[in-house]
DNA sequence: ATAATTTGTTAGATTAACTAAACTTAATAT
DNA sequence: ATATTAAGTTTAGTTAATCTAACAAATTAT
């Protein structure tokens, strides 16, 4: 149906539609690490096998086809990151570039197994949400750290995004999706914040970092 | 270092050249599917890279090099069907076409957590050998049950080939490779046998069955 | 309002993988 | 020994994905 090549196109489109509603042909193609002129034209034949609504000059976005088609790409991808560290025992840190290259296999048992032997996860490692088989995501709208007064206590649930630097990150210390977090201090400088967690009192993180970590309230 | 599509031709002449030595570019892209020319071209290519040792006009074979590459690509199938059947439930006659794909991933740490995860097997799901990390492969000799007399015993142990519709056959019949097959007698006319293994007494076999059954002898 | 900048498009090339058609070399068969 | 057939090669052309260079439109800044 697609080459792997405009499978990513419509996930990059869709990543960057998620946010704005529309994406610019030069943001796609700094995504992609191609040249503008090779966006534009993968975009010209997008639009012409009905993936992505495009008229010249305009900024581009997914037909409803088009999204549905990325959001199943998605969905494999994410299963496969679950798999990875659920079955495989890879940390969160190593999945990325082997469900990139995963995602692009066409067997519908394939991921279904995994789905199954996974219990119908509806989040991946990251807490990113998988998409259902019609590539119908549920979107929780969860909060940053960063948002939050001392004295208050959050359970990290997602990251805002997931690159190899950031889950190194937390790795070093020791935080997990799952955590529950107190805030124990703000500091108004920088707007860093200190924070406690299981064999962790007194952490700071930074403004970058808090706005990373996506919490849900603990009452 | 290789495209997909080039890791495919390598891994044909490696098949065709584990029977005969050398190979002619008109099975190869018979096997390949593609015309001849196509076939021509690449080994053209894959020559000037050092993965084939190639004469215009004379049969072809790979080089020490393009072996290697091959039993490599061979070991990441075969370790994938073994997962796929071990870990994941799959059917032996369901795992080649994902393992077609998945061969094709480059990650070291995905197959070797494989290979760990299954305790470093050396034969795929059909009895086929699984190449080591080197590329070497002992290749078992095997005798094809079609070499038996009446009244000797022999194990299953492999497949000549691993067709979907021998493997259904297989299934229907429920002969797992291990069975102890016990020879009751021969038909001189066609060269059938009827064979005896558990829960099945007097199975008849075809002589085209019979030579696909790699067995070991039993004492 | 117009110049400068950014963004988007087109044109022309390249490479990989493929094809059909024409041609050449090698093998075989009488 | 030579005609026929089979096998292999070359040539010319396609499509997908990429590039550089040149150009056009839209936006922004003075």
């Amino acid at each position: 149906m697609v080459s792997p090549t405009a499978e990513n196109y419509l996930k990059a489109l869709f990543s960057l539609t998620a946010e704005r509603g529309e994406v610019n042909i030069t943001e796609l193609s700094h995504l992609l690490q191609v040249k503008l002129p090779t966006a534009n034209s993968m975009i010209k034949s997008l639009h012409e096998q009905g993936w992505v609504s495009y008229e010249k000059y305009k900024p581009l976005s997914l037909t409803p086809k088009g999204k549905k088609k990325a959001a199943l790409i998605v969905r494999k991808h994410r299963l496969t990151e679950m798999y990875l560290v659920d079955k495989m025992g890879f940390g969160w840190e190593e999945v990325h570039e082997i469900a990139e290259q995963v995602e692009h296999i066409d067997s519908t048992i394939f991921f279904d197994r995994m789905d199954e032997l996974l219990g119908n996860p509806n989040v991946d490692p990251h807490g990113s949400p998988i998409p259902d088989k019609n590539g119908e995501i549920q979107q929780k709208n969860h909060d940053p750290l960063g948002v939050f007064k001392p004295g208050e206590k959050a359970k990290l649930v997602a990251l805002a995004h997931s690159s190899s630097d950031f889950l190194k990150f937390l790795n070093r210390r020791e935080l997990l999706l799952g955590a529950e977090l107190k805030i124990e201090s703000i500091e108004n400088y920088d707007n860093s914040m200190v924070v406690s967690y299981e064999n962790h009192p007194f952490e700071t993180f930074s403004k970058v970092v808090c706005d990373a970590l996506l919490v849900e309230r603990l009452v």
